[in-house]
DNA sequence: GTGAATCGATTACATTTGTAGTCGTAAATG
DNA sequence: CATTTACGACTACAAATGTAATCGATTCAC
């Protein structure tokens, strides 16, 4: 299980998270803009995922309608795991010092994640 | 260019990272433990790696004393930017939230990233 | 109802990646 | 010096990935 996705599935993904369930063609619509793909493209990245278990989809008449499996939230909560294990030792601190360091913090930035950590400390 | 590096190349730059010059031998043995890779293996991934200008060899007779052309933090800041971007939008505060909701978050990991946060306002 | 449009399924194909073997040569060893 | 050994270079090969075309069936528009 939990097979990987990869980078091109994800972008699939993000369609369907943000609205489901979709047809093939209505996925491809959706990407317009960010990704230029050919419906036949998205068809197979559906595919994909599909035999990956990462999306689901329940014939209507002769078309599919698909819906993401996994939620994006469990996608999420894995890559930044996987992200910061391999990267930081498992250590959220250095992240944040990295980013800081490559000025990808804002002050409001900064004020939201004290906001945040405030309330974890109860 | 920034060839991407992938996951089996990563690890064999931390090595580097870690300790530098090394050949290839030295290579190897220092993943010992970690990757059960032979050596031929280990050879591949250095060719690879010379080839994306990852990593330079400099002859010392007939061999190769390997060491990183690109910093650590290069690569680390590239490689956050790149899943906070994809993942989180860019911001940092969601990816702390996530990792906050899955309980990564130690109570000295919290005290940590608020002195971080404390030095950046200054 | 017959041709056109549309589906999913199947097939295609180059590139990257993981993982390694082989080969020609130079160096070390005896 | 002859032989074993140790290098880097080249080759191998399957799986994953990016990107798509084609095909057989169906349905929609005339």
């Amino acid at each position: 299980m939990a097979e990987r996705i990869s980078d091109a599935e994800h972008a699939v993904m993000e369609v369907l998270w943000n609205k489901s369930p979709l047809t093939a063609n209505a996925v491809a619509d959706s990407l317009e803009g960010h990704q230029e793909w050919t419906l036949a493209t998205v068809k197979t990245l559906l595919s994909r995922l599909l035999g990956k278990g990462a999306v689901a989809a329940e014939a209507e008449g002769r078309r599919f309608q698909y819906r993401p499996v996994i939620a994006r939230s469990e996608y999420v909560t894995g890559e930044s795991r996987r992200m910061v294990d391999r990267l930081f030792g498992g250590k959220l601190s250095p992240l944040v010092a990295s980013l800081a360091a490559q000025e990808a913090l804002t002050t409001e930035d900064i004020a939201e994640i004290e906001a945040l950590l405030r309330e974890l400390k109860k």
